[in-house]
DNA sequence: GGAGACTCTTGATGTAGATCAAGGACCGGC
DNA sequence: GCCGGTCCTTGATCTACATCAAGAGTCTCC
């Protein structure tokens, strides 16, 4: 179901219109919407938005996989978050954000002027409640890897990531076992989970050895025992991550 | 400006008034909020809130710190997040919460019943508005923490969470020099970065051999040099943490 | 199909911070 | 004032992961 800036569709036709920002939307206000949006298309390894620079539109992402990152003076950085299908770039009220967003994948944004966007949310309830859920889902999920990144072992962060990967993909389970796509470099797994890509690198093939995980290709991976790889999370049985 | 349970305040004369979720509220919703609250007190050490037990109110924090904490199987813990005055417990939406909320001062709280709210939140803008704002706020800080718990030294680690407190407290820095009031234990400060009580211990006297700080009693820390406290946390040094 | 550039693996070594341990300072209660 | 508990400091040791290094796969673009 790709699409592009060309033949771009109607909001009632969008994949994510029942989970994006305008999810509350009833007719009349998408049709606001529908008018003030625009598409956009970013390369693998682009730079969407850089830190501090001023706030043109905010955006909902249609398709790809997008990362948010932080970076410190010497250059060390840290990814403090994934961009998928439906979520949301910007934030009204503010004129610049704190972090670089890059395409992880090919991305398409839906892209609405911010000055518009901003008097649409203090007009309309819908689109406000929307983004506090869409904010608070972030929140919860900043949470979890707050945990993560402050006290699990490499072995448990590995895990903890596969384990969102399944999750995330929502692929039917076949008895304990999945398979899903590694949409990223060792490297990029490294700087999400606060670790080097040697680490990354040991801790993959540590899994494999021992059967939990297996792979041949590097953008593939398979669970070969999910429920071993959740006891390797280090996660508390019940409740867990949501994504 | 103390207050208690049994000398309730108007919420016009509210110290919080117009940082809370009722900043954006005019005199109407007001009264409606009024009409629907009541205070609840903690003890230092108290749990305020279980994770996963039923939500039944939402609340603003009125007085003292609380933090929210999260536990892995083993019992480690990481703290993700720490609430200040005017900071909001809870989510309109969801049953339950992810995470532990202990008073870390005594507290006061200022709650709603979850499910008047939840319909205010509904129908008045104003609200939920202001809900997102605070919870977009929260999740810059939240990633300024993940930044710090992935990717800083426990030198730099410390350095931040002074920072924090100075900017925080928004008392007049005299000539490159502050106090603050230090509201936790080592060991709370460890929890909170990602650390051990002793690498805080260690890392606090460093910084004082260094001529960065000075103190004597433990609740009370002098800042002797801002700028070389800025320095030693590792951040650009544009932008910043917002607190 | 081969040169060059990424990306990944694997090994050897170093080190920041955890862990273990013990003693000292402070605090509240009797 | 003394006693028990909590909190903090300091030292010795250990270890998980970073860092440094080298080689092997794989991808792409003339």
């Amino acid at each position: 179901m790709k699409f592009s800036v060309d033949n771009a569709v109607r909001c009632s036709e969008c994949p994510i219109r029942h989970r994006a920002v305008c999810a509350k939307c009833d007719t009349d206000e998408l049709l606001t919407l529908e008018g003030m949006k625009s598409y956009r298309t970013f390369k693998a390894g682009e730079t969407i938005l850089w830190r501090g620079e001023k706030l043109e539109y905010v955006a909902s992402l249609v398709q790809g996989v997008a990362s948010l990152s932080k970076t410190l003076e010497d250059g060390r950085t840290q990814m403090v978050g994934l961009l998928l299908a439906s979520d949301f770039i910007g934030r009204p009220g503010r004129d610049e954000i704190e972090f670089d967003v890059t395409a992880t994948t090919d991305v398409t944004l839906c892209c609405f002027n911010k000055e518009p966007f901003e008097q649409l949310v203090e007009t309309t309830p819908h689109v406000a409640q929307r983004l506090m859920e869409l904010a608070l889902d972030e929140l919860d999920v900043a949470r979890d890897w707050m945990l993560l990144l402050g006290r699990k072992t490499a072995r448990e962060k590995i895990a903890t990531f596969v384990e969102m990967l399944v999750r995330r993909s929502q692929l039917p389970e076949d008895n304990g076992t999945a398979s899903v796509s590694l949409p990223m470099t060792r490297d990029q797994i490294a700087n999400f989970l606060g670790l080097t890509l040697e680490t990354v690198s040991r801790q993959l093939n540590s899994l494999k050895k021992d059967g939990v995980l297996s792979f041949n290709d590097r953008k593939h991976l398979v669970v070969e025992d999910l429920s071993a790889l959740h006891e390797a999370t280090g996660d508390d049985s019940d409740g867990g991550i949501i994504f």
